[in-house]
DNA sequence: GCGAAAAGTTTCTTATAAGAAACACAAGTT
DNA sequence: AACTTGTGTTTCTTATAAGAAACTTTTCGC
């Protein structure tokens, strides 16, 4: 196989991460130097209720589970981890400068990146954006998410709902709700180059 | 305020967001275009515990909600969203060029982006990575989660766990399990420069 | 419009989660 | 060593989730 880019889909076997949630709980609440008390108090939930959950003697009610997360300030995407095919453990996935999956608007040329790996959870991609006059800002891109986005050539005026027109040029930044409505265009005679990477 | 850099920790009121997981997972089966009956048979639990779970007439317990995201293939995270003070909804960052928030190791020189926006899920930040001879390789990073990386500039060779080391230069990006061990050293005259983006 | 089939909702039963209180087990204190 | 206090576990009760089946609504054919 191509060392460059070894995205193997092999089969997995299913297994039930059956006791994964309570030991995750118990990790997050010691990390807080917690008791069962305190942190049952600051979820809102008996310290019996998280004794049982901790030791996986108790399937607990997904508002439980979540009240619990925000009191210890657990991130969530971990407590669904499940094996099975489609995780990214123990994988990479490379794209090669100009070898991403193209992708056309009428405003952007995209180019996605690192599309073999299927399950990954951030989505990342080159646009450029044709040269063109301000006045020609047409409409909003707004989806479910947060976005991160890096100038990477070119000068461009970047448009985010409730704020002021951002000019922006090679290496600014910006990280932003991509509920918002949002988008951009060049302010240079040349195209302007952005990655963005996407996260739902 | 500066127009530039409007991150405001304003304080939002809680809100119970009660019925907000009924609604995604009747539109994640709609999207599907399946029944009650076969989205129930897909994720193993009966039709009529489904029905009242969409219609928030229950409060299902953590462990059919996980068979339903993964029978249905929902975005986890945000059956999570609750108002409140830490969330980025209707909100931007900027950082500008050379701006960012330094933070040095032995190996890296770190630079964070948007560091104001601290309840953002990604971590963006900007490495250089100092020249030096590729022997010199020392010890992996490891850390929970999935990361992008993509090279600015430079020559660099990036080594993962179980994968053979990646030459990379300017435009190659690379997406990976970052449980695995990675690292990198630059191999160009100068230092290197790259973009991460990280998730736990 | 009427019947038949399919999709969704509402009982009804039972299995079980959640919390209170009782219990067990430490680590200090006198 | 007995007493206290603090932490986690195990009953025990009751409130409720989950599934089966009955019921209602919608959709489609004729």
């Amino acid at each position: 196989m191509d060392p460059v880019s070894q995205t193997s889909e092999e089969e997995i076997v299913d297994t039930p991460d059956a006791d994964h949630l309570g030991k995750m709980i118990r990790e997050a609440r010691l990390k807080k130097g917690w008791t069962l008390e305190e942190a049952g108090k600051a979820a809102g939930i008996g310290r019996s209720t998280l004794s049982k959950i901790e030791n996986n003697q108790t399937r607990p009610s997904f508002d439980i589970v979540r009240r619990l997360t925000k009191a210890l300030e657990l991130r969530t995407p971990q407590l669904f981890v499940q094996s099975g095919p489609s995780d990214i453990s123990g994988r990479r996935d490379v794209t090669l400068a100009g070898q991403g999956e193209p992708q056309d608007t009428p405003t952007y040329f995209h180019e996605l990146l690192c599309t073999e790996l299927t399950s990954k959870r951030m989505f990342p991609y080159i646009s450029t954006i044709k040269a063109r006059d301000v006045s020609e800002f047409e409409s909003w891109i707004r989806h479910r998410g947060e976005e991160f986005m890096y100038v990477i050539s070119g000068e461009l005026t970047f448009f985010t709902e409730h704020y002021k027109p951002l000019p922006m040029k090679a290496g600014d930044s910006v990280y932003y709700d991509s509920g918002m409505g949002h988008g951009c265009v060049s302010t240079s005679k040349e195209d302007a180059k952005v990655l963005w990477v996407s996260l739902e």
